[in-house]
DNA sequence: AATGAATGAGCATTCATTCAT
DNA sequence: TATGAATGAATGCTCATTCAT
C-alpha cells in the first residue's frame, strides 16, 4: 500500500503495528520504522501516541462506511442491505486484519480513556444497521416490537464476535459467505424450527 | 468481601483494579493496596502481572460457569435455557461491572498476550451456548441448518456488545428484561415479520 | 524594533526570549518566531545555540560600555565617574530588564560552559570600575589601601545584586535614584558612623 | 563524606553535579551513579529533578546558616559581625566550591522557575546581614541614613561576585583572609581619603 | 539567501520485579 | 510467610540541527 503523504503511511503504518502489537505495547519507534520515517517525525503530525489511535479509527472506519453506504445507495430491500452490510463487514475483517483487531481490540481500550467518545466514526458505522432496521419496520418487513437501538448492537456484536476468530491465529473452516448466510438467517428468521416456534 | 486467603483477596482485588485502570494502566502496588498486602507479597501467589490476569479470568468465570450450569441443570427446554443463559449472562454483567470490563477487554488483549489461550475457561463459557443449540437441534427445536460454533458466537457476541455500553457511563433506557427478551426474540425468531419471511 | 539586518534582528529577538524563559528552556524556534525568520535562517549568521547567547552578551554588553564610556569621558571626577557608572548601571537594568536577566542568569550559566571566556565584553565592562578606582588612586582620591581588584567586583556585586530584585517579580519601594547615592555613600563613605570609625 | 542514609547521600551527590555541570546539564544518572544509588531510587526521596535542586539549597544554606548564628552568638560588636559573616561566607565559598556554583548559578535560574520562592532558606541567609547592620545602628555604630534592605543586597552581592572568581576556574592571588579585609574596610569605611571625603 | 520539514539522539520518569530482613 | 526499599530497564516525547528545495 503506497501511501500518497506521511500522514497517512503513518495510519497505516500504526494500524498495523497496534494490530500486531496492541496499543500499550505498540512503541511509537514499531510505528516510526514501520513508516520509514523518523521519530520525531510523528510528532508532526499527531499529537500524542493516543492521538494515532484515534487517528486510525476515523481514518479507517471513516473509509470502511464510506463503502458501506455506496453499496447500500444502490440496494433498497432492507433485507439485502442487512446481508450487504454483515458480508462487506466480514469481507473487509478477514481481508484487513489488522483493522479488525484495532476494533476488536482497542476500541474497548478507548472507550476507557476517551470519555466523550461518542458521536464518532464508530457510532456512525453501527447506526447504519439500526438506520436499516428503522427502514424495514417502516416497510413492514421488520417487525415493529424489534428495538433497533438494541438489535444494532446486538448484530454488530454478532459480527464482531465471529470476526475476531480471524485476528486469533485460529484456522477455521468457515467462509465469509456461509457465515454471512449464517447470521442473516439467525437475524431475519431466528434459530426456532417454524413448528417449534407455534408449540 | 472478606477473603478466606492472601489469593483470593489479591484476586478479587485485581478484577476490581483491572476493571478500572485497564491491563497496562494498572499498578502492581495498586492491587496490593486494593487487598491490603505489600507488594511483594504478591510474587508469592503469582508468577507476573499477567499471570494475575489469567487467574482472575479463570476464577471469575469460572464462577459464573458455576452458576451458570446450576441453573440450566434444572432446566430442560432449550429455549428456557438460552433465555437462562441471556439473563443471566446480561444480570451479572450489569451487576458487576469489573467483571464486564475485564472480560470485554482484558479478554481480546490477553488473546494477543497468550497464543495458546485456548481450551481455557473462556471457551467453556461459550461453548455452553453451543451445547444448549445443539440439544435443541436434538429435540427438533433448533433448525439443523444452524451452525453451532457460528450461533454460539453470534448469541455471545450480541450479549457482550449490549452489556458493553454499560461498562460505559453510559445511562441507558433498557433493563436487563427487557434486553433478555429482546435478545431472544431476535435469535429465536429472527426480526422479520412472518408474512415477509414468506415474500 | 526596525532591525537593520537578520543579525541584529535575531540578537534582539534571543535577548527577549532568553530573558523571559532563560537559556535552557528557551527554543530556537521561538528565537526564529520572535525574528520573524524561519529556524533554518538562524544558522546562516550563528553556529549554534550557544554561539546566539555568546553573541547577546558581546552586542548588548558592548553597547552599554559605549555609553558608559561615552558618559565618562566629560567627566574627570572619580567620584562622580563612579555615581555615573552606579547611575547608568542601574538605570539600564531596571529599563531593560530582558539584559539584566540575560547577564544575571546566562553570564554565569556561560562561564561553566565556555571555559575560555575572558577578554570578552563582560570583563571589559567590570574592568571600567577598577580603571575608575585606579584613576581616583592617582589622584590621591581614592584609598591606595584598596585593592581595584577585589573593589570592582565588589562595586559590580553590589549594584548586581541590588537589580536581581527587580528582575524577579517583586515590586520593591526604592527607586534608582535613591539605591544609587545609597550604593554611592556605602562604597565612598563606609557604613560607620565617623565617630564609630575612631573607637 | 560520608552520608548517614540515602536523602543526604543523593543531596551531597546532586550539588557535586549541579555544581559541575549545571542544572539543566546534569542529568538524573549522574546524580543517581555519584550517590552510588540506582536512578528510580532517586524518586523515593524527591519529587522530581527540581525539587532535588530546591532541597540541596534548603539544606546546603541550611547548615551555612546555622554555623554563621552560632558565630554570631559569641560576638556582640556589629563590626565584627560583619568580619565574621564576610570571612565565614568566603571561606566556605572557597572551600565548598560545588556549594558556591550551586547559589550562584542555579539560585538565579530557580529564582525564574518558582515565582513564591521567597520566605525561604536563601532569603533568610541574607536577611542575617540586614539585622546586623539594624543591630549596628541601634548601638550607633553604623549610620542611621543607611538603609539595610539595600545594604544587606550591596554586601552579599559583593561577596557573591568576589567569590565567583573561584568557582570559575582562575586561580587567583588573592586570598580569604586579604579579601576579607578588603570588603569589610570598603563597607565600614568607604574607598575615599579621609580627606578627599572632606573636599 | 531563506525556508521549514525531517531527523534522531537524548533524558526524566515509571514500575514490574527482586531480595535482604 | 511477609515486607517494602531498592533496582534499572524501558520509552514517549522534545528540540537543536540539517538539508533539499
Amino acid at each position: 500500500m503506497k501511501a500518497a503523504n506521511k500522514h497517512s503511511k503513518i495510519i497505516h503504518a500504526a494500524t498495523k503495528v497496534f494490530a500486531k502489537k496492541g496499543f500499550f505495547n505498540a512503541r511509537i519507534s514499531d510505528i516510526a520504522k514501520e513508516a520509514k520515517v523518523a521519530d520525531g517525525t510523528i510528532y508532526l503530525y499527531f499529537n500524542n501516541k493516543f492521538d494515532i489511535l484515534i487517528s486510525v479509527f476515523e481514518e479507517e472506519i471513516g473509509a470502511l462506511i464510506e463503502q458501506v453506504k455506496k453499496l447500500l445507495a444502490a440496494e433498497d430491500d432492507p433485507r439485502k442491505m442487512l446481508e450487504i452490510f454483515a458480508q462487506k463487514h466480514l469481507t473487509v475483517m478477514k481481508k484487513n486484519k489488522n483493522l479488525a483487531e484495532v476494533i476488536q481490540i482497542e476500541l474497548r481500550q478507548s472507550a476507557k480513556l476517551i470519555k466523550d467518545y461518542r458521536n464518532n466514526k464508530f457510532s456512525e458505522y453501527v447506526n447504519i444497521i439500526s438506520s436499516i432496521i428503522k427502514l424495514g419496520q417502516e416497510q413492514n418487513i421488520y417487525r415493529s416490537s424489534i428495538r433497533p437501538g438494541i438489535a444494532k448492537r446486538a448484530f454488530f456484536g454478532a459480527l464482531d464476535e465471529i470476526s475476531r476468530i480471524w485476528t486469533v491465529g485460529v484456522t477455521t473452516e468457515y467462509t465469509v459467505e456461509e457465515t454471512t448466510q449464517q447470521v442473516l438467517e439467525i437475524f431475519l428468521c431466528g434459530i426456532l424450527e417454524p413448528e417449534a416456534a407455534l408449540r
